[in-house]
This record gives structure tokens, sequence and C-alpha cells, in this order.
DNA sequence: CATGGACCCTGTAGTCACTATAGGGTCAAG
DNA sequence: CTTGACCCTATAGTGACTACAGGGTCCATG
């Protein structure tokens, strides 16, 4: 005992680097449950609230959206079940950012390409302004 | 002459692959001339509307944001202007695009780390979870 | 003990680029 | 004259926050 810590909103937010904003948001949201209340109607969050955080952070940061975190976070809940459908989101999500991924690069070369094209004359001759018009 | 068009939202939506409220959107927001409207008042709209949102169309599939088809619709409005400013933003863009490219395929990376050391045993000791908790 | 400033509270509106819905009106074919 | 496809406006919802406005709390300093 003695180590229990306890945090209010803006102490956690430092911990995680998250905007006090955010961390009530989640909670507006039911990611993070209400913590308890201090005499002054100060959120007081635990270690729990600072590990859920940092877990929901991370997987921000590796681009989960909010309703795969709440799948993820349900799945960890149950520590006995099969470890399958956490693999199911993470291999759903990686195929998103494929496809992002090749998306953007197909884009880029294109942009690139109209880019190219310009010799800096004025805009009746650009050819970004023309790439971009429709097919005469 | 003879060959002035005239197109319904519908029919204009067709001809762009817009969807008729996006197309209401567009001219919410000003980028879009409100058209001609019919006794019926449909809106009816010409092929200087078709060029417009042609252009914005092809433009958003680019991944330009609608202030900047806005400001490169503005540029292209003054035929004898240096197309410099033009440049400018559709580099700014294309760094945009490399940045984020960049990002997802760091991200990608770590979710393929991630992924690759679960080995589908129990939550408890499922790899991806513990990869996004905090550590320890 | 009073005051100031850093922090906290709630509630609401704004961001981007649409998308969806409700509740109606118009038009052309059959 | 009815049916159904189309059109109209106005409003709210999406995701994931962010930014106020208008207050309350806490605590260190004078």
């Amino acid at each position: 005992m003695a180590t229990e810590k306890f945090l209010n909103i803006g102490a956690l937010a430092k911990a995680t680097g998250t905007k006090v904003e955010t961390i009530r948001w989640y909670e507006r949201v039911r990611l993070l449950p209400a913590p308890a209340r201090s005499a002054g109607n100060y959120r007081t969050y635990d270690e729990a609230h600072l590990g859920r955080l940092s877990f929901i952070r991370r997987a921000r940061d590796l681009g989960f959206s909010l309703e795969q975190i709440r799948a993820l976070l349900d799945l960890a809940e149950d520590r006995e079940r099969s470890c399958e459908a956490v693999d199911v989101i993470a291999r759903e999500h990686l195929g998103e950012v494929d496809r992002k991924i090749a998306d953007l690069q197909a884009l880029r070369l294109e942009l690139d390409s109209v880019i190219g094209q310009c010799h800096h004359g004025n805009v009746a001759e650009c050819r970004i302004i023309e790439a971009l018009a429709p097919p005469k």
C-alpha cells in the first residue's frame, strides 16, 4: 500500500500527453469510466484510469478509431478469451492503413506530375490549373 | 449557339459524379455560385457550373481542401497573373501528402510488428494488447 | 485574512466535408 | 388523375476532438 497515487485531470493529462478537454471527451463517450470526485467536485483519477488512458492514446497513435479501441478494451477485459478477435481488429486496421498508403502514393504521383509541368508563366497557360480543369 | 445545355441538379450530379447533397453543400459554402431557378424553383445549371464543379471534384480527388480549392479558383480567375501562387499551393499540398505517407508508413511498420507477435493464445498473453498497454 | 492566478467545473458551439433525415413541392408518363 | 422519380428547405448527425463562456476551487503570497 501507500503507492496508490491520485491524480487530478491536469496531472493525468500531463502524464499521458493528452489534453484536458480530450480526457473529458473520452469520459463523455464512455471510453474512460467517470472517476470519483473530490470535495470541490474535481475529478480524481487512480492508476487504473492512467493505464486505460495510456492504452487509448497508444492505440490512437497507431490510428485505431475510438470504435475499434472500445472493442479492443472490451476484449482485453476477458483474459481467458482467445485473442483471435484482437488479431482480426488489428489486421483489419493494417489493411486500412495499407489502402491509405496506396491511395496517397497514387495521388502523390499525379500531383507531382502536375506540378512538374508548371513553367511559371501566367495563369492563362498554367498547367496546374489546366490539369484540374475539365477536359475541354 | 444552340449548344448551351441546362442541367438540373440530378443531371449535374450524374455528369460530375457528385452527390446531389454535396452540390447543395458547395453552394451553401460559396464554392459554387447559386444557379438560376426554374419556374418550379429547381436549380438550373449551365456549362460554367459544370466546369467549375468538375474542377472542384478533380482537386478534391487530388486531396486539396476546400480552402485550397477556393484559393486556386480565385487565382484561376485572373488569367494575367503569374501562376507562382498556384505552384506554391500545389507544392505545399505535395508536402502534406509526403508527410502523411511517411507517417502512415511508420505506423504500418509498428502495427505490423505488433501483429507479428500475436501467437493466438488467450487475451492474458496477447502481445497486441500488451503492446498497447502502458509500460508496466 | 484577502487577493490573485492557476487550476477545475458545466454546457454549448465550432471544426471539416460532407451525409442523412423529415416533411414537403414539382413534373412527366401512363 | 395518380404514381413515382425527382426536387426543395431546414436541421441534425458523423469522428474526434477543440474552443469558448461563465462560473467555482485551491493555495501561496502580501
